[in-house]
DNA sequence: TGGTTTATGTCAGTCATGTTGACATATTTG
DNA sequence: CAAATATGTCAACATGACTGACATAAACCA
């Protein structure tokens, strides 16, 4: 198997016909390239170690992110699982019955609206979805660390800014975060009472 | 079909239990977690747009990233972009196949080995590549502005530290990029040729 | 009250993308 | 020439997404 970091060849990258010309906005389109690949490689390696680790379980992806925002939002109902992750409920439903029958998400009927399943983690579920967390909220903490102290806001508002503009309401709601750093970029957007009307 | 954008509900998130005591380390650990989750909603939209243009073409985000880094990386083998995607030769090939047969990739024997197989876009998929590219260019563009001109430096800082140290060397040969932006934070690591060795 | 809407669950089939394992072919290398 | 290497390919399988159809219970409303 022919290992990444082992290679004795010339580089892999011919210089882009439009690299030698004194182009700046072609340094600067190499440059935002550069970070669409630093995203994929980041994406990835941030799911990596929980994959592992939920490997364990017989668990994968979707377990996680459905055990996580029912940690994160205990009593959440079914509608609002489905709002946040965007999948259909069959999607949906197999996780979570597997999550359900295997004693990580508890179901409770709504006291109000009896149609409504309200879910929490149980015990068995908090224990995990703490461990996944920890490995996440490490690796974050460190690569925030290495963004210095002053870059730990940029790469939040980064973050959100890369969120689409349409969600980005119902994510501030869901997250509990106010209007982003740099005020008036989304000013017009920003008119609404922050706890209430995103997300029920 | 319940709109995650109107709801008449109390808030979906009961506060915690830590949440109230005067627990810094449980603020700081909260701020953690909205990034993980800032983090997910963040990479689901940036692929969302390439990913509905890809599907007038029958393409999946497979596809998207053979054409992206055979795009970046014009005569790149095979072998180098299993290293680089991380997948099975067999994943690989499935897609390859298609873009090849359909005319967006090119393969060419090696000069020097002839077991190598170099590939590269077409003008076709050249053009498929920078249509995509585009987009997600336009999305971070946007969000390295709303970080602010000195929290460009910290988002990309960010994204390269929240790759696995082991990649790291990669990545940066890959990308052509320097020390990360904190020197210091991972210097013995830093001491290797940037241009050689980590990638063919 | 009774019909409609809503929240949820479920069955059945499909697709995209990853995996393992086995094996074939061509070419380079020792 | 034998062994190692680079690539391709067949087959089977797992995961997680999708659509479409239908069922049930509860709430809402005219």
């Amino acid at each position: 198997m022919t290992d990444i970091n082992q290679q004795t060849r010339p580089p892999l990258h011919a210089p882009r016909p439009s690299e030698a010309a004194a182009s700046a906005p072609a340094d600067r389109r190499d440059a935002l390239i550069s970070c669409i690949e630093l995203f994929f490689f980041a994406y990835r390696d941030f799911t990596g170690e929980p994959d592992a680790v939920l490997e364990e379980y017989g668990f994968g992806r979707a377990h996680h992110r459905v055990l996580h925002f029912v940690h994160r939002n205990p009593g959440i109902r079914v509608a609002d699982l489905l709002a946040i992750l965007k999948i259909t409920k069959q999607s949906l439903a197999r996780v979570l019955k597997q999550l359900v029958d295997e004693g990580f998400i508890a179901q409770r009927t709504g006291a109000d609206d009896r149609r409504e399943r309200h879910l929490k983690v149980t015990a068995k579920g908090a224990k995990l979805a703490s461990r996944l967390a920890e490995l996440q909220i490490r690796r974050i903490e460190t690569a925030l660390a290495k963004a210095g102290p002053a870059g730990e806001g940029a790469a939040r508002d980064f973050l959100l800014a890369m969120i689409a503009a349409e969600d980005q309401p119902a994510v501030r709601s869901l997250l509990r975060i106010g209007a982003g750093g740099n005020p008036g970029a989304t000013a017009g957007t920003t008119g609404g009472d922050p706890a209430k009307g995103q997300l029920p």
